[in-house]
DNA sequence: AGTATATGCAACCATTTGGTTTCATGTTAA
DNA sequence: TTAACATGAAACCAAATGGTTGCATATACT
């Protein structure tokens, strides 16, 4: 179980990333299966471009990754990212249980 | 095991909150003990009303409760939503293990 | 070679965000 | 009953966000 220590700035861009339901979309698509930016800008009613700033916005919060093919970029979603962020939220429940366990202490003193 | 169905909407809400250092550590405080929001203020080096404005949008997403107590409003962080971001985040795992799934049936066909 | 497709990028725009200061109101304490 | 403290709320501001259109460039197809 490594512990992977993301940098504030790094937190932020995941966050805000994911605080976006077409980028969440995408993110989701993209785990299921590569597309191209094209294939993506399809889906949603919105321009190509507005399509292809929301992938930018993930891929520099390394949700996504977007490799060359031809013509075409690639998009593949990034469980690893998505997993980090998950341990993060992991370590509030841990900071959680500390208030918890201090109050039941605080009950059980002087009994 | 309970599902929670979040909307687009309160998702938005609560990666939007977490997508703020100030906030993150509000909730982590507030985790570990509760505070009213001067004693909050205190911490950071912004007016009272900058972040007052932080718990708004942290209450807004139910990540934190805000309760009257005499003149102070005490500010208590919430597990649950924190919980319900961490089980959205899992599913994408879910997601993406169907993909490898995919792919290793791909290539164990016709072997 | 010429056309269609896929992408990148810049300029622009309206709205939201994260901060400020100021003022009003409610509560506590001397 | 004043004075101090805690909060709420409004007006304002600069920067970021999420969208647009237009144009340039790279690749693929016929």
């Amino acid at each position: 179980m490594v512990a992977y220590t993301l940098s504030d700035d790094e937190v932020d861009r995941i966050f805000k990333a994911l605080a976006d339901r077409t980028r969440r979309d995408i993110v989701r698509r993209t785990l299921i299966a590569e597309a191209s930016i094209s294939e993506l800008a399809k889906e949603y009613e919105m321009s190509f471009a507005a399509v292809q700033k929301h992938v930018a916005v993930l891929e520099a919060a390394d949700l996504v990754a977007r490799t060359p093919r031809g013509r075409e970029r690639i998009i593949l979603g990034n469980p690893d990212a998505i997993r980090r962020a998950q341990q993060l939220l992991g370590q509030y429940e841990t900071i959680w249980r500390g208030r918890i366990d201090r109050l039941d202490a605080l009950l059980s003193e002087d009994k």
